[in-house]
DNA sequence: GAGAAGGGTGAGCCCCACCTCACCCGTGTC
DNA sequence: GACACGGGTGAGGTGGGGCTCACCCTTCTC
């Protein structure tokens, strides 16, 4: 094995109290480097470009718009991001790593487990957690969330579907798909399925939680059930 | 001033991150000790009585019924109760404090504010954070919350109001009342008003907030306008 | 020009939470 | 016995969100 340099981490601004358990147990890991901490949604274009981190850890209460994620990624590609929310759903967590986020975690996952998910996510595997509230349950920004039937519609069209095909796909009318296509664009802030279908993060799948360690990768099938696998 | 001993601190089980982060604060400050920590919900009543801590701090999310507030405080009148919810709306504190909580905090709450909330506590004054969510929001443990109307039937009933009176008070039927009764009864896990008329507890109410440090004592209306003061 | 997309508006329907009220019953108090 | 209270059940009404579909328009591409 060569030389081991530590994994760099640049930390979003948190809420006071989990910014300080989160720095804590990163700063305690040898393996992992903190180069930014509580970094301004804003400013997290800035930090990216002045240190290149190999993992930004955000807070997905503080996104003003899921498209975020999407530019980040595709802005910095080399700079893997894992996304913290309240409790998140399986909806809201397919919807963040389809749009490039590399972990999409609770903010009540396990110390260890978010040490698991830094070094998944700096070797591009992708983080699902395990134990995500079933479908209820509005949380993360709480608005412009993807309702369930925009968030069956959104993997189609980034993979290009039309409008016609997708109607067929749910059986329902195209007009129903067009009203779900409006209704996506305008809470992603795009304006079409080209901006949609721009490249996501690759990588095998992971799914950790408190059982214990990760285990074995998951086939690419996994990756397929939530969403399309890309263009 | 006489000699100065720290002020006890029992902390609840918390999300790991959080708990890290509360922990680091509280033990970094010279003027608290704590006592206890990650302590279950399920073990607050053997932690209270072996340590009978100045001021326990509580995972408002991790409470199965409000109630148990309720019950904390009047076990044990001398340890103060902090609650910390994820962004708690202003009925939602309201409810706890109420119950005798002598602080409701979100979680997004400053550090510095927390660490006031815990010396205000433990001086018995009762803690109301200023920038509260106003009213949409369900949050907390999400189940079992009062509803508006419900909200504003029980300080009527906590005073001992009868049926009648209320529904003269809020304008509604007698049956409304009791159908609100009831259901109030339900979720707080009482089965008449005089058990809801226990003895809260009681001091003055200060607010805090980012701007600045706590600023001068409230007017007792102010308790008066959430809830009425006691019987 | 035909067809597909994108954008705006609105309608109808369903589900769910909440509010309101009306019954039924038993108990305790005066 | 009259009355208030607690407990159970159910019936309406209302409002919001989501799903479905139907129009209207412009733009782009073939």
């Amino acid at each position: 094995m060569p030389l081991k340099t530590p994994i760099t981490v640049a930390l979003a601004r948190f809420e006071d109290l989990l910014g300080r358990g989160l720095r804590q147990l990163i700063e305690s890991d040898p393996g992992l480097e903190v180069v930014a901490t509580e970094v301004d949604h804003s400013r997290l274009p800035v930090v990216f470009q002045a240190h290149a981190p190999d993992v930004a850890i955000l807070d997905a209460g503080a996104l003003a718009r899921l498209a975020e994620v999407r530019e980040l990624t595709i802005e910095h590609p080399a700079t893997k991001l894992i996304l913290l929310a309240n409790s998140p759903s399986m909806s809201e967590c397919a919807q963040l790593l389809a749009f490039g986020a590399s972990a999409c975690l609770g903010k009540d996952t396990q110390s260890r487990d978010v040490l698991n998910a830094i070094y998944l996510a700096s070797r591009n595997l992708r983080v699902f957690p395990r134990a995500v509230s079933a479908e209820p349950g509005p949380s993360l920004s709480g608005q412009e969330l993807l309702t369930r039937r925009e968030a069956e519609v959104l993997p189609l069209l980034q993979i290009g579907r039309s409008n016609a095909q997708i109607a067929l796909a749910l059986q329902v009318g195209v007009e129903t798909v067009r009203t779900h296509a409006r209704s996506i664009y305008r809470k992603l802030g795009v304006s079409s399925r080209r901006e949609l279908a721009g490249p996501p993060a690759r990588g095998l799948l992971r799914e950790i939680g408190s059982p214990g360690l990760p285990q074995q990768d998951l086939p690419p099938s996994l990756i397929a059930r939530g969403w399309p696998a890309g263009a």
